[in-house]
DNA sequence: CATGAATGAGTATTCATTCAT
DNA sequence: GATGAATGAATACTCATTCAT
């Protein structure tokens, strides 16, 4: 891994525990293993650095979920799939994920945060969504209900259930199995409800 | 409003737009329209004052969910006037709220939030959810779910909502009634699946 | 002294020692004999010290040569006597008045100093001195000559022997006394030829 | 022009724009064009670059100077003829002159130059004028003044005129014409008072 | 009660310089 | 010759805290 990897890397894991504002360049530095002037050289101003990070971050993740949905399967099953890969890749990347949650539009603004690069760029994991229930609407396996109030909610259990599993001390084992059945539950045509 | 407490309500402000760190206690003194020498002389240290700042809204927000839940009703019901309740309360606070998202285990530590005090006092908001979890399975109201895990996935979701509706320029104006209908669809004993 | 006037006194010092740039606000603090917190406390930053310190040396010196060539005089005596006054003033503050050569129009920007609002102040000393160039010409005392160039002459004519005198190891006892001399050979209206 | 020489330009630039320690190595480069590296490379340090960068154009005005007063003429006339080439060739240079405001014994000193080589630089230019007044005054062009003491003056004169000229936005067209003729009333032995 | 003068630890950033390629 | 990665000293500025009034 070359340096300027090694700075994200390092960045992404300071920026996600302790914030923007807590985080320290020397602390990025020492933990990417090179003087604290090679950030500077490398990425401008921490501010700088804290957008390279998280979008880096959001990035990876990106790829992971259309990797997901984008296969032959009802709308349900994709949700689904969606929520399995995001919960594998929140654990897969214990340490470096929570820069997401600092870098995103559901954190209050960090300094230093372009507020609409930030929307923008997390729009799309709604948009995936969006796109998911109004297949799932469309060949019947989710029920009549507004796809973007529903995305919204959706994205929101998601995260709720990954900040309870990386932050707190309320760990549960099957949590993300649950959310998972939670938001089927939810959402299904239940093929009984059909048959009466 | 004596200046202790508009310091306390400044805090709120101030810790809740910007966070621990970044906050400062000129800046609070300044929106409470005190001089700064008067915070440390009634909150001691900014760590201090920001538990307090916390806990004071925590607290505030506890009475209203037990009120809400107290009466007589079925354990979905009390689910449905414990998020009514939650919601209403944001709404009502919308510009000192965000501080239980700082001041919360749902966040990464701020330094100087004792850990253990903080989950304490917000293991009760799981707690309530449980109890109306459990009573629901007992009356019926509710399908057989696991509390413990339902009462986490459930605070998730109710928080998920808050944070994109305080949080995020992804407006909606539903999100709340939708959030309760979604929990609700979730959880409930649909009459008919018993009658097949 | 208070610590305020005292960070001023030092500002002027060392900014005129070493420049905006070169002198550092620790430097400033150690010679005012106070914490370098204090002096953001009072300025704000360095740029708003170092125009504090150069427009308070200014004041003082305006005052001198109004007081200087308010009297009843000829034109060419008030010019005399503003020399006078400006070498005099050079002299008692020796350690402090080269921060005039930085904070002037008459130097390279220093970064931070706002270069319209220096030129304004300047330009008093140039108006004083083409009062009596006018005054003089109607009175008789200074040849017919161009009020406003001679003006910036004579101003560029005193800035050099200052600077010589307090900068340069090109010493000279009587360098003030010849550059009056000169100036006065220059201007006067040789009575001799008026009578051939 | 080899990249040595641009480097040279750019630091005469660079260093009379922001002076020795406002300017840096990376502006100097970028200005010409090469690699920071290349400018260590060749001038070692950023010192050693200042002194050449101020004497290469020390050296040119001294030539262009030598040129103008060993021809044929009384002394005032060589001085006139001095000054005529000190202010053409300010004009000339006008982007690169203002380093030897810098790097000169009139300035306050630059971290990094070495006083006694600069003061000795300089004396050159005194000493040509030096040499014109005691002609002058030989060859009864000039009346009886103190060589060493109207060298002085006269460079600060004419030093003056070009600062305010190059650096202030008190510009007036005729400034250095005037300056020539305050000078020349100055010194020049009227014929007419002698002929009374 | 209330103010703000005073302190100094901590941080981001800049920049000259070195050196391997 | 020429480049730019890498380093770390130096510096302006912020800010919590203390304390005299």
């Amino acid at each position: 891994m070359d340096k300027k990897t090694a700075i994200l890397k390092a960045a992404q894991e300071a920026f996600g525990q302790r914030g923007f504002t807590a985080a320290t360049v020397k602390d990025v530095a020492g933990r990417a293993g090179v003087s604290f002037g090679l950030v500077s050289h490398y990425f401008g101003s921490k501010q700088e650095l804290f957008l390279a990070a998280g979008f880096d971050m959001a990035d990876s993740l990106i790829v992971e979920l259309h990797a997901a949905t984008e296969g032959e399967m009802t709308g349900l099953e994709a949700i689904q799939s969606y929520m399995t890969a995001y919960f594998k890749f929140t654990e897969e990347n214990r340490e470096r994920f929570p820069i997401l949650f600092r870098c995103s539009p559901f954190s209050h603004n960090e300094p230093g945060v372009d507020v609409a690069k930030v929307a923008d760029k997390f729009s799309v994991f709604i948009e995936v969504l969006e796109r998911c229930v109004e297949k799932g609407i469309k060949d019947g396996s989710i029920r009549a209900v507004s796809p973007e109030d529903t995305a919204l909610i959706l994205y929101g259990n998601i995260v709720g259930s990954v900040r309870t599993t990386l932050l707190t001390p309320f760990k549960s084992r099957g949590i993300f199995e649950e959310t998972i059945n939670h938001v089927t539950r939810s959402l299904a045509n239940s093929p009984g409800q059909d048959g009466c």
